[in-house]
DNA sequence: TTAAATATGTACCGATCGGTAAACTTTGAA
DNA sequence: TTCAAAGTTTACCGATCGGTACATATTTAA
């Protein structure tokens, strides 16, 4: 029970960035929204700014755990896998609490390009560019590097779509660019 | 002279919230950065959001008319130019000053659904998606709106990629993909 | 049982937030 | 040339910002 109130700060904290955004939501908010005294939260975290960092770290290995769990429940093959990225978005899209993906916004709250928070930001994304790549390397694609790259586009677009509700369908449509991508992909 | 000087303000502050972000940017910023007083400020626009409502008219306006125009200069058919959509997207990557797009900065700021700013942000969207498929009808493409909101997708992801530098060739990447995906869209 | 560790609430710090008031200067059209 | 419109500077408002001090309560391990 020692460490648990730190683990739930850092987890309500994601909510909380998530739903209000990061320069919007003041400390005093989220003493109200956590139920962390502002005390024990800098007794935990030097700054604001580490807390986010935190977040941001909470947020990459549940999101990476739960999106490649999901791509092998419902993909026996690499291919169908890789497929299965658009079917595990479309749920993550319809269910609750969706806004949009939080390292999109921490990167464009924070853009200095040598800020921590905009480094661990494009940290994750290169996570899951790396895991495409071996995904797509097992499927027996020859240019795995570009599909990979490709799905990880249809991926961001539909997600900011979705967020911005451009298109009322945004993961499907990916998962139809996505399989004639990965058709071509597997043809030569 | 007159009236230039509210365009000169909204043209600057929409650099300066391009570059710092939105709740970044203070009104003080703004002053510093724009050389207009507060109260001239307060004169054209009752609160910070009609100030950020009019910058969001003015990119919308600006960068659709760019994006439109380049994409026709590049390509003489329909098809031609919605590829050059990733040509014309390309350059505005590589371009100086680019920090993403923002429009998908504004939405991920002011995330209520009924929020103008949301609103307004979500209407740029639309308008690029509507120009793409009376792009891909004339093209003689069938599923035109499948078509340009995957085309959407594609642009999106790329810009969003490049912003956080997940890929090295976001614009070229998209525009294979886009390729691939309009033959397929023609042949039928 | 007790003492250290770790919470808490409250009050506060200087700086900045969005926004206003008022007095003064520049500008442009009749 | 004159005068109102539109600009500026400066100072200010209450609220909130990120962050700290301190005295008190609760938890936990010996």
């Amino acid at each position: 029970m020692r460490a648990s109130i730190r683990d739930e700060l850092v987890q309500r904290a994601t909510q909380v960035f998530y739903q209000r955004g990061f320069h919007a939501t003041g400390m005093d908010t989220l003493v109200a929204e956590t139920g962390v005294s502002k005390t024990a939260m800098y007794k935990h975290f030097r700054t604001k700014d580490d807390l986010i960092l935190a977040v941001l770290r909470f947020r990459d290995e549940t999101l990476r755990n739960w999106l490649f769990r999901r791509m092998e429940e419902l993909g026996q093959t690499p291919e169908s896998q890789l497929l299965a990225l658009f079917d595990a978005l479309d749920e993550w899209i319809k269910g609750p609490g969706f806004q949009g993906c939080l390292f999109i916004k921490a990167s464009s709250e924070f853009q200095d390009a040598e800020h921590p928070i905009y480094l661990q930001s494009a940290e994750h994304k290169r996570l899951l560019r790396r895991h495409f790549r071996a995904l797509a390397t097992t499927a027996g694609v020859e240019n795995a590097d570009l599909l990979a790259n490709q799905l990880l586009l249809l991926k961001e677009g539909a997600i900011v779509s979705a967020h911005m509700k451009t298109t009322q369908y945004p993961a499907e449509e990916a998962r139809q660019a996505a399989g004639a991508l990965l058709s071509i992909a597997l043809r030569k």
